[in-house]
DNA sequence: TGTACATCAGTGAACGCGCGTTCACTGATGTAC
DNA sequence: TGTACATCAGTGAACGCGCGTTCACTGATGTAC
């Protein structure tokens, strides 16, 4: 994520670069998240302090609290995205680029449960039903289809018994999740020592053989 | 759920059943949370105008919000419990047994979306780390445990590889709860047709051979 | 080069609203004598 | 059996607060002449 914007005054923009403003109402609405541990507990005049502007001033660049909540989703997966092709680039072994991808999304989820939960949860929703190849365009479906990449790349290489990688991937993602989301939130469960778990549930979700 | 309580004027409790209060708020909140799709928009005055009665009224019965949440995720968690075990009993065949309690899981939570959210999202949290002989006393360790003994079960007859049913049962958990939660948030996802998804993940994540 | 002006980023005061919480109270009903 | 009283369920007004949104404004800065 990116650096918080502190309370502290700032320095007005020039004039022609007022779409600054903008990014800083992002980065502080990003930081907001995190801190207070919800999107829902989100206030328009509590994300223009944080940039170090006065409530009114966010209107010239988001209609509402929605249009930033979308802003944020968009980055959010942005970085998501930058994570997993940084953790799996350079690696040739399949399986192992499968596993590297999934743990690099479980560490986006651990190091940003805020923001993850932003995503994956009500606000990265999609409203209408679409297809598998429309869904390319959506935001999110970059991420995706890095886990699709990975899955077929270990079935043409015989290391799993995959037959329809997008539907294995959809399995494995549902898999990280549900870990993700349950180890975020139930700290109280007695959940195995040394995170033993995700492996197990990758290679057998995605059906990897070897 | 319980029927939820309109905002109608309610008539007062005799003498000595002013506790009959404490499950229409119980009750109103609820129906609340499945209304509005948040626990975190959840309001005390609006509880009270849902439950037929003015704010202070709720004092009597509970010192804050986060009290009647506590109440509201202790019987959610009692009417998972019982809808797990009304699908499952009577059911001979373990492998059966499992998938049915699975399913009755999932329609749970497609059933009662927002009141899901609330059992397994942040509110459903226990704060500190304990064991699992510990969990058994823990709010939905009863639901977790008809979990458990269908994997032990499934194992002990043969038709599941799996050594540790609880942790078999923790991914199976985990996987059943990524799909519902996905599932309930990314509508424009192109998901399988037919749900045929769930039930392929449980088998491979509880290891059923047969 | 100097000056008037248009543009632009952002302010500050004000509005009505729903909120959580407090307080003194009301009025029905069971109970003691 | 009648009456005074204590108890109890719940009310209604009031408080200060942060919220979203509007409006007229300020003051710095680039630009046209």
């Amino acid at each position: 994520m990116s650096a918080p914007t502190s309370t502290r005054s700032r320095t007005r923009n020039p004039r022609g670069e007022g779409s600054r403003l903008r990014e800083d109402i992002v980065d502080s609405a990003l930081a907001l998240i995190e801190e207070t541990g919800s999107a829902d507990a989100l206030s328009l005049r509590a994300i223009a302090r944080g940039a170090g502007v006065t409530a009114p001033s966010i209107y010239a660049h988001f209609a509402d609290l929605d249009e930033i909540i979308w802003a944020v989703v968009t980055q959010a997966f942005a970085e998501l995205s930058a994570a997993l092709r940084a953790a799996t680039e350079g690696i040739t072994d399949p399986v192992e680029q499968l596993h590297a991808g999934c743990h690099a999304y479980l560490a986006f989820a651990r190091e940003h449960p805020q923001c993850y939960a932003v995503l994956f949860g009500r606000h990265g929703a999609e409203v209408t039903s679409i297809s598998r190849d429309e869904f390319a365009g959506v935001s999110g479906a970059e991420s995706f289809g890095i886990l699709v990449d990975a899955v077929a790349k270990c079935a043409a290489a015989g290391r799993s018994d995959s037959t329809d990688a997008f539907a294995d991937a959809t399995a494995v993602w549902a898999g990280l999740h549900g870990y993700a989301s349950l180890r975020a939130n139930h700290l109280g469960f007695p959940w195995p020592e040394g995170d033993t778990l995700p492996d197990a549930m990758i290679d057998r979700l995605a059906r990897i053989t070897a």
